[in-house]
DNA sequence: ACGGATTTGTGCGTATGTATG
DNA sequence: ACATACATACGCACAAATCCG
């Protein structure tokens, strides 16, 4: 029987118990709950039984195990909302976050085609390049580059360098609101580098966004690219 | 010297040549490119020039190399946009495709806890689940589950059956029309069975969407998941 | 760098209760 | 009443990955 009708499987009760643990704080994101022998033990039941329970966790997401090492509790992923009004720190701090940015590199070069492409420039047009982590309550949580037109804002890269916000900066320069006309979601493979920055493995999946800001009279004034790292971000559509 | 103003640098024209080569249709995504050799003698450059552009490429997604196999066009030709209306066969037909679904399972039991929240049911109400592959020119696109309460929709199995199409099915039912609340993406890995769905490896890194639809009033209708193969697909917001 | 202990993953066998026809 | 199918539960053994001294 599922847990269809009169009395629940022994299973069903172990899984419920630890998500009342989990829900409770018990166990925090990223701990290792205790072996199977000893939840074993602890619900006076059958390795297998236990096994059956955190099966059906595990196909939640909400622990999973890594053999030899243990099961955790999947970290919780934070919920970042992508939208017309995509905006770093107010869709952090929204979530009860501590958001935080870090520099990597902030410099005016020439644009390369893609990115003149994106912001309707000529090629080899002077942008300003501004590459970061974001990072929440400590742990990082995206690679950033974004790409202006340094022609249009020339005083931006200072503005950056003290704000450490795309919003804050641009008002100074003179823009005053902006939105977000597409953003292309993909998967792609963290590199070395990639790896290093965000504190994970390397080839761990990321989420690639690919996004486009434009002033309100449409012209595009941010060609925005930024690599979440899988495991701890949700990307949410909808319901702006 | 860069791209840095006045002239263009040989490996950006290379990198431009391949572009236009690519988005000609030259090279099939999941084909293999010339060797870097014969590149840089059709180019009359240098083999590290070649790599110089090859590298822009990768960089960018577009190809990838495998160290003693070749550089191949990284296949990502569908662009599967996500909004408030999002239709798999609009989607894929607007985008030149032939869109079709192959059943795998169609069903009705008892909903788990998640299904009935999402669904605003009562714990082990019955539900159709209605599991299957998109294919979009014959290559499998994605794996979806479609959850929807059996008691409002009686009929809605055998019109799936027949139909093939979510929104025909519900149209039958009696829902004239419906709209996506939410849409959360995450990535997740492929285990064996969706890899074999996919025609993937496993370990693949799937784009995984969980979305609500909801009929006019606002309440759910369908509670939706789908894993789409990472490298196949590329999801767009926005501009609806 | 290596070995042994720990932990999860997998397979098989057995037994029992329950729903189905 | 009976056979069948299925979910549940337990036991044992070994493989594979990981951890730690």
């Amino acid at each position: 029987m599922d847990e269809t009708g009169n009395q629940a499987a022994l299973w069903a009760s172990i899984r419920d118990a630890l998500e009342a643990d989990l829900a409770a704080g018990l166990y925090a994101p990223g701990d290792k709950l205790p072996s199977e022998a000893q939840l074993a033990a602890r619900f006076c039941a059958n390795r297998h039984t236990v096994r059956r329970a955190l099966a059906s966790l595990a196909e939640a997401g909400i622990v999973h195990a890594r053999r030899g090492a243990g099961v955790f509790v999947t970290a919780r992923p934070t919920r970042y909302r992508i939208g017309r009004r995509t905006r770093f720190h107010q869709n952090l701090h929204a979530a009860g976050l501590h958001p935080e940015k870090r520099h990597v590199r902030l410099e005016t070069r020439p644009a390369d085609a893609r990115e003149a492409q994106a912001l309707d420039l000529a090629p080899g047009a002077p942008v300003h390049v501004w590459e970061g982590v974001s990072i929440a309550d400590g742990t990082p949580i995206a690679l950033f580059r974004s790409v202006f037109c340094a022609a249009r804002f020339p005083a931006l890269k200072e503005a950056l360098a003290q704000t450490h916000s795309v919003t804050v900066a641009l008002a100074r320069c003179g823009l005053e609101d902006y939105t977000r006309r597409e953003t292309r979601v993909s998967v792609s493979i963290a590199d070395a580098i990639k790896a290093r920055h965000l504190m994970l493995d390397p080839g761990a999946p990321l989420l690639r966004t690919v996004g486009i800001n434009v002033d309100p009279q449409g012209r595009p004034v941010e060609y925005g690219r930024t690599w979440f790292a899988g495991e701890r971000v949700e990307l949410v559509v909808g319901d702006e």
